[in-house]
RNA sequence: GCGGAUAUGGCGUAAUUGGUAGCCGCGCCAGACUUAGGAUCUGGUUCCGAGAGGAGUGGGGGUUCAAGUCCCCCUAUCCGCACCA
């Protein structure tokens, strides 16, 4: 019989599927494993080989794992809120709903047709009200937390309430969007919106107002790079930095936790380094610098930083250094252009300068900003700080450089040893004062220098106190004084950000928030979830508001508890809603979770259902969500743990990342003179008289173009004449990235259809380590499809022998049981490459000893049963199994059939003092080396020299060293 | 600029983790079979050389009896961050 992948594929599908094959249960004495594929966005283009590339990865370890005897949860959904959705919506007035629709049932098919063991009863989407239900439900009790920094844990907020109401901030060390110091007494004066908005300031999901691109003829806020010299991309109307008020999360309180929890994940090294980088955690000392104060009096700016009260009595501001040790270095202070201070010490003289300069900084974008970094500006405010280690007066500089959003947008500026305080001080004529030097002695005129030291290394010179002590040593013991001093102390910065979470967007969660006195107020989650209401258009409106502002049902009764007319609107029991909408990776921070028990309407997940599968044990996705989804998802597991409702403070356990599938574009050569003419690769000249045009890669054919489907192709190809090489046309190609307008997007349904899912699920993995960037080329496929025919033939001449039940041989067991060995230590450590080589080999192999016996060959099948499970599922039926080979057991493997049993020595000597040798079971490392001593003992070979030591290493070779 | 990764035949890759470099597959060459196929099978295929032989894992140095693998210095490519004090 032949293998007809054509008929058996689609059958058993259908058997699965009927028999629930893949379904899971919560519970069961079996072991549990979490294998979980990063859920796609159903884009409107459908899946190109590159997306199933990690599923299949992912579904061969499930299914390996459920052949190993544990329970396996491995779930599918769609990431269904987005962008292009909402494009095309406001392009063609097609409700996203529709679209989005219509995009996740082509992707299911083409899912469906790859033979993945997901348990769609699971499936989950974040657009369905029934999941963002969740994803609001979060957002509400985010906005009821506060972070304690004392415990490291996020906590109800009326237990803030009622702490503020005995004892004020006292003692109190909180995450905050400001540092703010109030009695209990003050507390207990204010009234509700004042409470609020003090509130508010510790939330975890707050209101603040946020600087953003904001375009008013677009009436949006625009990403950076949507921005381009200060105008918009799209229309180019100007742009202007704004702050705006937006909802925020206060991911920062959890940096701490972010960085220090990666130490234990089994995420690759890359990975982990991407995130540490991006919450940029570095340690150093805050300390506070005093005013030297002119004539006009100066108030000390009050209230707290880190929760510490400003302990200097005169006036004084904070600044951040990670290099205390260089104190004596300082040579002036600079201030970013946003900060407060500045008003207040400017001097008349430089008044103008400064407030034009400011000016000029604050309308610069981002973008601009970053184009210009190696530009030095900045200009002198007039005042002066005195150093609080020297009582030296030191000038206070402004300039962009310094970031308001890092630190406290103040640094002590050391141009001997900070690369950019250098280039500042150059540019400005500062002064720059050497304080570190490699060796003790090793002190130079600055003023002769290229470039300024900032290594960490070294010793202190012209430093006071510290003077001769290593760097290290310097900074703890600057660090002791300034504490001893009360005027700073050690603390640690991040670089991490709050994440903004308005989205002036339709096509989102809406949050479930109403507005009353102008202040947000959450709905009672029983009446979540909070349904996207139906909008007339999904732009903007005419005042600027996000496209909710259109919806005419969009406001909140407070009194019967549900959405009604806007027109209803009077704020004294009808208020109106929230109008932007939550980002993209609101959705995906918690859906691992939901899978577990993805039908619950009571609550997120049950307890039961979260204590079975705790977390994630292996997750697989690209990445580039390195430093959105996967940190927005540890924070949002980290925050739901201090709940008590995760039971994991980390929810990936285990990350895979899959490398990029790149496109490999084919290429004709159109003649330069002749349009109508293509002249092949080879062709002499063909370089230097043709263009290059792109063509199709699913009319190429191991770059052999088929002509005649070229010429149908594309109208203006319909007279194409071709100048062949060997009767052929030959295709040039490159390694691009796989896009529409390139032709060069591979199909994956075309391959199922022409070679089968289990050739397709092979060979994507056969291309290359699944961790690893690689060019898709269709053209090995056959090789694959080779090896599948090759392995159904196999047991085909074996269940058609009458004889094959005999004992099997000695060679065949070997194969298999090296097989088993070679194939499961390839699964355990991801390598689905030279899994798939050993199958080809083992098969070689098997056809070479012409092996039929049915014992030896069955194991082969569920061997293979994860990497092409519709050829093992028919095979392990012809076998006579009744259920699915899904549940067979994964066969283990005896080294006894691994050993040779042949012993000779030496077998062979090849000029450099080596012997090859067979070991044989049950001789030891020493036995076989003074074997070897003495029969190379007086040997000719050995110019009767006697061997001083034998070395043994593995793979049968001894050195003897003379 | 900082950080991370990668570099092996014409191509994708492999190498039991320091032990005979090039497994497996593509492609190519030669052959077999044939009712001629997008079929199957056999042999060959790192490079130079007719051959004996020599060279060889991006380049240069080092450690070791032994280096694709470990260390140092370059070069190229890819990715992440980018004035983070």
């Amino acid at each position: 019989m032949e293998y007809n992948f054509n008929e058996l594929e689609p059958k058993w599908q259908a058997w699965w599927r009927e028999n629930h094959t893949y379904k899971v249960a919560n519970g069961g004495t079996k072991p549990h494993f979490y294998v979980l594929d990063m859920f796609p966005y159903p884009s409107g283009a459908g899946l190109h080989v590159g997306h199933p590339l990690g599923y299949i990865a992912s579904d061969i370890y499930a299914r390996y794992k459920r052949l190993c005897g544990f329970n396996v949860l491995h779930p599918m959904g769609y990431d269904s809120y987005g962008l292009p959705a909402e494009q095309y919506a406001i392009q063609t007035g097609q409700h996203p709903a529709v679209t989005t629709e219509r995009n996740i049932a082509r992707y299911r098919e083409q899912l469906d047709k790859i033979g993945f063991s997901f348990d769609w009863d699971r499936e989950v989407r974040t657009c369905d009200p029934e999941y963002y239900k969740w994803t609001q439900w979060t957002f509400i009790q985010l906005f009821n937390s506060y972070y304690c920094n004392q415990a490291q844990q996020a906590r109800p907020i009326a237990e803030l309430v009622d702490i503020f109401a005995k004892q004020g901030t006292e003692g109190l060390d909180l995450a905050c969007t400001e540092p703010l110091a109030f009695t209990a007494d003050e507390w207990r004066s204010w009234d509700e919106p004042k409470r609020q908005q003090v509130l508010m300031n510790y939330r975890l999901a707050y209101l603040a107002d946020i600087p953003v691109n904001w375009c008013a003829e677009l009436g949006t806020v625009l990403a950076n790079d949507e921005v381009v010299n200060g105008l918009s991309v799209r229309g180019g109307y100007p742009v202007e930095r704004k702050l705006m008020r937006q909802w925020s999360l206060r991911i920062t309180a959890y940096a701490e936790r972010l960085s220090k929890g990666l130490a234990d994940l089994e995420w690759s090294d890359s990975l982990k380094e991407i995130q540490r980088n991006w919450i940029g955690r570095s340690e150093g000392a805050a300390v506070w610098f005093p005013l030297d104060v002119p004539t006009t009096s100066v108030d000390a700016p009050t209230g707290l930083f880190m929760g510490q009260v400003n302990p200097q009595p005169a006036p004084s501001f904070e600044i951040f250094t990670t290099r205390p040790d260089t104190i004596f270095g300082v040579t002036f202070m600079v201030l970013c252009p946003e900060h407060e201070l500045i008003d207040q010490i400017t001097t008349p003289e430089q008044k103008a300068e400064v407030e034009a300069y400011v000016t000029w900084a604050k309308n610069r974008s981002e973008r601009e900003r970053q184009a210009e970094v190696k530009k030095v500006s900045g200009v002198f405010t007039g005042a002066y700080a005195i150093n609080p280690l020297t009582n030296e007066k030191i000038p206070i500089w402004v300039s962009e450089y310094v970031l308001a959003g890092y630190g406290t947008g103040a640094i002590m500026a050391v141009p001997a040893h900070d690369s950019r305080d250098f280039a500042f001080a150059r540019h400005f004529n500062l002064p720059i004062r050497q304080v570190v030097a490699l060796e003790k002695d090793a002190v130079s005129d600055p003023a002769t220098w290229e470039e300024s030291m900032d290594a960490k290394t070294g010793y202190s010179v012209n430093s006071g106190f510290v003077t001769g002590m290593k760097v290290k040593d310097a900074m703890k013991a600057v660090i002791n004084k300034i504490e001893e001093m009360g005027i700073g102390r050690r603390t640690v910065n991040y670089r991490l950000r709050d994440a903004i979470f308005s989205r002036q967007r339709y096509w989102g969660e809406p949050f479930p928030i109403y507005y009353k006195n102008g202040y947000p107020c959450a709905l009672p989650v029983e009446c979540l979830p909070l349904e996207l209401p139906e909008v007339s258009e999904f732009k903007p409106t005419s005042t600027g508001e996000p496209p909710l502002g259109h919806a005419t049902r969009w406001a909140w009764d407070e009194k019967n508890r549900c959405v009604v007319e806007t027109s209803k609107i009077d704020n004294q029991t009808v208020f109106p809603l929230e109008l932007s909408t939550m980002p993209g990776f609101a959705g995906s921070s918690g859906y691992y979770l939901r899978y577990m028990d993805p039908r619950n309407d009571k609550a997120y997940f049950s307890k039961e259902a979260v204590d079975y599968w705790r977390q994630v044990d292996l997750y697989v996705g690209g990445a580039e969500h390195g430093t959105g989804h996967l940190i927005y998802a540890r924070f949002w597991n980290k925050f739901l743990f201090d709940l008590g409702l995760a039971v994991c403070d980390e929810p990936f356990r285990r990350l895979v990342n899959q490398g990029m599938v790149q496109g490999r574009s084919n290429f004709v050569y159109r003649s330069k003179t002749d349009n109508n003419l293509f002249i092949s690769k080879n062709v002499k000249d063909c370089a230097s008289k043709t263009v290059p045009i792109h063509v199709d890669v699913n009319i190429v054919d191991n770059d052999v173009l088929d002509i005649d489907k070229f010429r149908q192709w594309r109208p203006e190809f319909k007279e194409a004449r071709f100048e062949l090489e060997d009767g052929k046309y030959i295709c040039g190609w490159e390694i691009e990235k796989m896009s529409k307008s390139m032709y060069n997007v591979q199909n994956p349904d075309d391959l199922v259809a022409r070679y089968g899912a289990d050739t397709l699920r092979l060979y994507e993995m056969f291309l290359g380590p699944v961790e690893q960037a690689k060019p898709w080329d269709t053209n090995g496929i056959e090789g694959v499809f080779r090896f599948l025919k090759k392995f159904w033939k196999l047991f085909d001449s074996g269940l058609n022998n009458q004889n094959a039940q005999k004992e099997p041989t000695k060679e065949e067991l070997k194969i298999l049981h090296q097989t088993i060995k070679k194939v499961t230590e390839d699964i355990e450590r991801f390598s689905f490459n030279t899994s798939v080589s050993t199958f080809m080999i083992c098969t070689n192999d098997m056809t070479t000893a012409k092996t039929d016996n049915l014992s030896v060959l069955e194991p082969l099948v569920v061997l293979i049963a994860p990497f092409a499970p519709h050829i093992a599922e028919e095979l392990w039926h012809r076998l006579g199994h009744e259920g699915s080979v899904c549940d067979a057991e994964w066969p283990k493997y005896d080294e006894k059939y691994l050993v040779e049993d042949t012993f000779t020595y030496p077998v062979s000597f090849n000029g450099k003092m080596r012997f090859t040798i067979d070991l044989p079971a049950g001789v030891t490392q020493s036995d076989a080396v003074e074997t070897v001593m003495a029969s190379a003992e007086g040997q000719k070979w050995l110019a009767g020299a006697t061997p001083k030591k034998v070395i043994f290493v593995p793979k049968k070779i001894i050195n003897i060293v003379i």
